[in-house]
DNA sequence: ATACCGATTAACT
DNA sequence: GTTAATCGGTATA
């Protein structure tokens, strides 16, 4: 049996959100909820630095009711809705008022596929379980309502099983949909495992 | 109060 | 490749 480790306090407060951002790829997302355990690799990820990043709901210090929990300390959720229709979930970074977050794009289910593919209203497991942000939260069960959940309780926790991907399958490149921020769209704060089924976007080339 | 828009997805042509 | 769906957040008055 392989022994999980939930990750620490620590781990999310510092400083290098992208950095981290690297780091959570081949982690594992856990969400514990009504008692049912659902889980997933994570093998896509994004990061959104804060102030300074053009890109990110607390560009140039913005704070507002929904953003306010990007200020709070590392280690927390940070979900909203997306087009009206998709839950995004975030992991907020750094210690309190630097709105660091990352953004959790693609996971490989794990645990409890039957109930992500009833959550997802599937019939049959396939990639687009689990592939792209708004189908991670389906899949797991997250919605807004766990906006502010602290990633070291119970109920959503992402944890370190041993397994990690080599430094080779990690690739970097622009994030997706932030067109919208200028130069800082550019910027390689996308993480991704190469050519994995479940990250989004067209199946990458080697 | 009202108006515009989005860290997307799925279903089209 | 293109586009409709859909509604809370944010800005503006």
């Amino acid at each position: 049996m392989h022994r999980i480790k939930k990750l620490p306090r620590t781990f999310y407060e510092r400083e290098d959100v992208v950095n981290i951002s690297r780091e959570l790829i081949g982690k594992v997302l856990v969400t514990e909820l009504d008692g049912v355990r659902t889980s997933g690799r994570i093998v896509e990820t994004e990061a959104y630095a804060g102030h300074g990043d053009k890109a990110s709901h607390a560009y140039g210090g913005r704070r507002t009711a929904r953003t306010e929990v990007m200020y709070g300390r590392g280690g927390t959720a940070y979900v909203y809705l997306c087009y009206g229709i998709h839950h995004l979930f975030n992991v907020v970074t750094h210690g309190r008022d630097t709105p660091h977050a990352i953004l959790i794009r693609g996971i490989e289910p794990m645990e409890g596929v039957e109930v992500m593919l009833e959550r997802s209203g599937k019939k049959v497991f396939d990639r687009t379980l689990g592939r792209g942000p708004g189908n991670v939260s389906k899949a797991l069960g997250i919605d807004t309502v766990h906006t502010g959940t602290s990633l070291l309780g119970a109920e959503i926790y992402i944890a370190d099983d041993g397994f990690s991907f080599a430094p080779g399958e990690i690739e970097a490149s622009a994030r997706i949909g932030v067109d919208y921020a200028g130069k800082d769209a550019l910027l390689p704060y996308r993480f991704s495992v190469k050519g994995h089924a479940h990250v989004s976007g067209k199946p990458s080339r080697t």
